[in-house]
DNA sequence: TGTACATCAGTGAACGCGCGTTCACTGATGTAC
DNA sequence: TGTACATCAGTGAACGCGCGTTCACTGATGTAC
């Protein structure tokens, strides 16, 4: 595991990054099942051939996007989950949401049009790490003095609208675009707390 | 408007619909913005030439086939909806949905693929399909007993949901396939049963 | 520290192939009289 | 009904182009002594 790396594996961590920068830019406006190699490279400036060097092809690459897309996730939810009252939690998701649509708009992007893309390897990666967020969120809850009475299962399909809902929103954020983004935030909100009272009455 | 056809305005449609078939098969495997004519011709078995004759291009082929997959469809939506009963309305909508992804696998595929495709105009005509539908069952809340004291936007936040819902699960029953399909269903309901007790608190 | 050899990220030429689009055409269908 | 002309869905050859992949290579970096 390269302690201090060494000259040629930083050069080559480089290009790598490189290359996925590119494409993640030449995916805002096309799906990666028509993503070229020679775009990639090009994009980028070294010769077709770099690319195997890196990657065995583009469904490859696509997989790698989502980790970076998703992989560092996973502590950032857990904290919007751990706000007490519910206004608050909701107030901290939608706001956690916005952040991560301002910072990576591209790999916001790159989700959900490849979570029902036409590349299996990378809707199959996708799909599981939305899974373990799922699987996340549930064992916050199940913490919860809420979660009490509540099955195992209920609670997983709680957290698995919580997830799916955060995509939703994500998207739509992009969609609506800097202008439309508050008008998109507060009907997320409101969504959030139509959830939030189903939850609230499951038990009734 | 060819009222009784003729024999060559029934062939040119005949070939039309070859084209879309085609097509809708070929996109079960690659998203639309790899989608090429060649290919498509060739399933048809005509030469790629009469492509031309029918449409611009294969995003204007897409749109069609959003036509094709949604257009129909706004009928049968407001029919589940008409039940009085919260749990018969919920088995009716999960069961409109089985149907439909029994019977038209493919479209349901295309749609939520293309949903947030790589192709504009056809998300657009997407999302445009979509908030009619939006709108249709906001229409159908406003006329029930229910639906008093709603603000006219927090009725179409609810038809949103319900909209979203139905497409991420008539996607989830695809992607669970014909075994799946009972576990996708119960979670469908219980998901339904968890907004409709949050519609049901709304006013509290 | 210096030297000799090994590794390997990136190169560049070459390949065969399928692509989208153009064009002039053919021949069955449609229309006017 | 029959004839002469118009329309137009589908054809087939041709084009230039960019694609993914192969291969032997180069030269900087790494390693062993």
């Amino acid at each position: 595991m390269s302690h201090t790396a060494g000259i040629r594996q930083a050069q080559k961590q480089k290009t790598r990054q490189a290359l996925l920068d590119a494409a993640l830019r030449l995916l805002e406006e096309q799906s990666l099942s028509s993503l070229g190699l020679r775009e990639v490279t090009r994009a980028v400036g070294v010769a077709p051939t770099a690319f195997y060097r890196h990657f065995r092809d583009t469904a490859d690459l696509g997989v790698a996007l989502v980790e970076e897309a998703l992989g560092s996730l996973h502590a950032t939810i857990g904290e919007a989950l751990t706000e007490e009252a519910d206004d608050a939690r909701i107030d901290r998701t939608v706001a956690l949401i916005v952040d991560l649509v301002r910072t990576s708009p591209a790999h916001v992007r790159f989700i959900a049009r490849e979570r029902h893309g036409g590349v299996q390897s990378v809707r199959e990666a996708i799909a599981e790490q939305l899974r373990q967020f799922g699987d996340e969120v549930a064992a916050a809850f199940a913490d919860e003095p809420e979660a009490e009475g509540w099955s195992a299962a209920d609670l997983r399909m709680l957290a698995g609208v919580y997830v799916d809902h955060m995509v939703m929103t994500a998207s739509s954020f992009l969609e609506a675009g800097p202008s439309g983004l508050d008008r998109a935030a507060s009907l997320a909100r409101r969504q959030l707390r139509l959830i939030s009272l189903g939850r609230r009455h499951w038990l009734d």
